[in-house]
DNA sequence: GGCGTTAACTGAACATTGATAAGTTATCGG
DNA sequence: CCGATAACTTATCAATGTTCAGTTAACGCC
């Protein structure tokens, strides 16, 4: 009966495993609001799914808008790390930018839900989408800097570009919000109406890509 | 005394004034949207502006989402009606393009709860979100269809501008998409991240024409 | 004027929500 | 075994959207 105290308990938590239960209430508010949005999704029924009481959910999460808040994190964090792959293989500016942009692209549509949790702030009250961008530390583990961190990669990237030697048509924080502006449009179109008749994917894709780039180069 | 029973009674309205006691309800909640946003305003506050109970405003809208998308359908109204201002009082078919771009921008950043609940999909089922373009009927009294009558006004100029003899890069309808997909996406970052550093607000919209004309245009 | 019909409206209440207060249980170090 | 306390529960609150059952008053008609 020895190999009986390493069992999970399925009721409490042994006394210093709070965090799991943590990611346990993480994944299960995941879950339902990707299922039924974040102002359908009831405090007590993240709790029943997760097993425990609603004000149980309280010693983990300040409010409901601090469990959406974690979720965007972890969101953005897998974001960031595949623009850092890209930062890491390919040398050419450039080709750096177009890379960002399909990855940027590939990120939303093969995450869809996500990334309609934290980028179109569906149902999202205000207070929540205030600090996908705050004060913007190059910290990633400080909560709420993810949109900032990815967007001033994009800004590094075409500051680069310019210092490469060629002349942009804007200033660089310029270029890279028309550039995300741009992106964003598409992947929140194809989000937020996918029963919509669109042009082909894949020419929809390159032709934004191939407008900003054109845009953005000083002929 | 006689003039007396002209006088609104400042509490009841008379027998078949309803549709007077409707468009107050309209007016307060709209006020309140804007100063609150949809969330915050409840149902009791908008009744308490007007000086009716809250169960009465149930008499003139089924629900507080009915109340929205009323306010939606009115201020839609405002911007199909702009871009019919446009289409005609501009002659040149390239100018008519850049003119739709400044009044859709104007539109939704001056529009933003309204623009949220259509083209974001913000709050409430998928009931809504379909009908933006169902079908795409031309009757613009029906509720909720403003969205894909502007678009089909977008393609309509662009098939026109193709006509007068400019060659395009993409088909007129993969044009307006992409087009309307990065005006979309300015507008969408504007409402979604108010007080993110963004560059110039008039740089950037004029910028993100710039880029889609020079960018759709065969050179 | 009196009367019945009914549009316009109210008061009380319901179910559900996010959130808090106060108490309980079980785990662990010593 | 024991005291401390992390982990958790039950009871409860105020606010919200919404409904129900009734009430009031404007109007047409005699």
């Amino acid at each position: 009966m020895t190999g009986f105290a390493t069992v999970l308990p399925a009721g409490r938590k042994r006394r210093g495993e709070g965090h799991t239960r943590r990611e346990e209430i993480l994944q299960a508010a995941k879950d339902l609001f990707l299922e039924q949005g974040y102002d359908s999704t009831t405090i007590r029924r993240i709790a029943d799914r997760v097993g425990i009481s609603a004000p149980a959910l309280y010693l983990y999460f300040k409010d409901k808008e601090a469990l959406m808040l974690a979720l965007c994190d972890q969101t953005f964090a897998h974001l960031i790390e595949a623009v850092g792959e890209i930062e890491r293989t390919v040398a050419d500016p450039l080709e750096r930018v177009r890379r960002f942009g399909e990855a940027y692209v590939q990120f939303g549509l093969s995450h869809p839900d996500e990334y309609r949790l934290v980028f179109l702030g569906a149902n999202i009250p205000e207070a929540i989408r205030k600090v996908g961008h705050k004060a913007a530390t190059d910290d990633p583990t400080k909560p709420g800097v993810g949109g900032a961190l990815v967007f001033k990669r994009l800004v590094g990237i075409l500051t680069e570009l310019e210092a490469s030697g060629t002349k942009l048509n804007y200033p660089p924080d310029t270029c890279g919000e028309l550039c995300w502006m741009g992106l964003h449009g598409l992947v929140s179109a194809f989000i937020l109406k996918p029963e919509f008749p669109w042009s082909d994917r894949e020419l929809l894709v390159k032709g934004m890509l191939d407008i900003h780039l054109k845009g953005i180069l000083r002929t």
